[in-house]
DNA sequence: GAGTGGTCTAGACCACTCG
DNA sequence: GAGTGGTCTAGACCACTCA
């Protein structure tokens, strides 16, 4: 008697394998069921991983289809910059560039979702690997959803991994795009002008409201993004 | 009675709100099952739901705990270029620069797990929005694994949505990064030298063989990757 | 050894949606 | 209306692993 983990295999087997191509129409539940000499309930949790995983498509009375992709779905994991630094072998060090509440410019206004009126914290620092500039952190945090930051002085514990401890299951938004340095990053990555950086965005919100906005600097060289699955 | 989508929900509450702290140790499923009035089983499918998402890992005898993370998961979603392109609203074309077969640099040799001697397609194309350079595409295809792409001729149909034709469902990995423009990628993607550009790799493989590489460059104005989740 | 999660069965009812 | 998936229950046995 089969595992759902191996009826869910065994399916997946005959999808990649073209038996079951894309849009056809795969048997019922109670049909497998027979097949495999298990329940259908049984069936049912093997196929409801496929359509987690995004192989099937389910409908009640329509039965279940394989997926016709046009897309590439792929995950990315994004560690603590410390961690990422220390697990290549590298040196990590740290420094607070600059701390203070601002009116920040109008798109992060927008985005941290404040009043025309109201500050934020700023924050930059540089993350660095074995003595080099690595990264570059642009931060804002709106006080009105994390107002314990306003205590926090940001001197050995960069904002990244303090706000990780502080609200640690936020969701986010990601943005990658690579740039020409901007005056700033010059500066602080020790590049030439306009050389080519590697940019994250993120955008931080819980139950609703944004916690913080941030831009994530590398240069080019050094740094890549690798997607697991 | 709660379905166990709705107890997820309210478990994943407690820990958002922080009643369920990272490192915490969750009360095991049949007391769970008492206060919710269920199952063992439905409280069961509603935690494995959440060790899937990532929020909470089990053990047997052990039980379950919040995760502590260090990380950030994110989901990215690489549609085809052409509906890219079409879904922005603007016109898409596609232009074949070379096609033949060619012993491979050894770099990506290795990539496909070629023998030293062995040749591979080689094709190179560039995708354009509203008449301007937006992708170009550097392909090596394995005809070991995909012995039809001999036959096609790539003038019409670019090679990135043939394959997905042909190799629906094969593993893929994949590298973002920038870099400076190559020689190559300042005079097909219409750039001046050393600007910035942003640069999707990607290695597909299907039961253990890799089918093929490429190397996708994007101007670094105009793309970006957003994530989901 | 004992507590915890992993999974199955058999039967049941419900919810959706296609024709 | 009828076929299909979505889910629950009650009871059971097993597999792992901590103390």
């Amino acid at each position: 008697m089969p595992t759902y983990k191996e009826i869910q295999s065994v399916l997946l087997d005959r999808i990649k394998s073209g038996e079951w191509k894309p849009g056809m129409l795969m048997p019922p539940e109670a049909e497998l069921a027979g097949e495999f000499g298990t329940t259908r309930v049984t069936v049912n949790r093997a196929m409801q991983a496929l359509a987690e995983d995004g192989f099937v498509e389910r409908r009640r009375k329509a039965g279940t289809r394989v997926v016709r992709r046009m897309t590439r779905d792929a995950h990315v994991r994004i560690r603590i910059v410390r961690d990422e630094i220390e697990q290549s072998g590298r040196r990590y060090s740290y420094l607070l560039v600059s701390r203070g509440v601002e009116r920040p410019p109008q798109a992060i206004q927008a985005e941290l979702g404040l009043a025309a009126e109201t500050g934020a914290l700023h924050v930059m620092c540089l993350h660095f690997a074995d003595g080099k500039p690595f990264q570059l952190e642009n931060r804002w945090i709106s006080l009105d959803v994390v107002p314990q930051a306003a205590d926090e002085r940001f001197e050995t514990v960069s904002p990244n991994e303090w706000l990780l401890q502080t609200v640690p299951y936020s969701n986010a938004e990601h943005v990658f795009r690579a740039a020409g340095a901007s005056p700033q990053e010059t500066e602080h990555l020790d590049l030439g002008p306009n050389e080519p950086v590697f940019i994250i965005e993120r955008t931080t919100w819980l139950e609703g409201q944004t916690v913080t906005h941030v831009r994530l600097s590398h240069p080019a060289d050094g740094f890549r993004i690798v997607t697991r699955d």
